[in-house]
DNA sequence: AAGTTGACTATTT
DNA sequence: AAAATAGCCAACT
């Protein structure tokens, strides 16, 4: 088969990102770069956060593992409330949250071997 | 088709 | 340590 390869990466963009975030296991976190990285696209974080955005709601894609480089849940900018969600389900894998809100990456950042 | 937007990040205040 | 700045880049309008 042959593609054309003036096309960017097109829609699999979404599905390498998404394959990339099924990787990480419970209890682990990755941040939008990490994620970027993995699914071969570096310096698009920004794309993975738009793909997650994108995502169904009953999708297997365990979008709640994917955090920020500062160790938070990234806030959006409309249906505030999710973000609650996303730490109660990280929560109940074993993730710790501090006082602020916060996870140590030092800890809870996922190294793929 | 050009300008805007954003579930980002690294750097600098 | 928190907030502003600047750089980023594809999806969206």
């Amino acid at each position: 088969m042959h593609y054309d390869r003036r096309l960017p990466e097109s829609r699999d963009t979404y599905t390498r990102i998404y394959a990339a975030v099924r990787r990480i296991p419970a209890g682990k976190v990755a941040t939008y770069g990490q994620v970027a990285s993995l699914a071969g696209l570096p310096r698009r974080a920004r794309q993975v956060g738009y793909a997650l955005h994108a995502l169904p709601e009953g999708s297997d894609v365990p979008w709640q593992r994917v955090i920020n480089a500062r160790g938070e849940v990234s806030p959006r900018t409309a249906s505030i409330g999710w973000e609650s969600v996303q730490v109660q389900i990280l929560e109940t894998e074993g993730v710790v949250f501090d006082e602020s809100g916060r996870v140590d990456l030092e800890v809870y950042r996922w190294e793929p071997s």
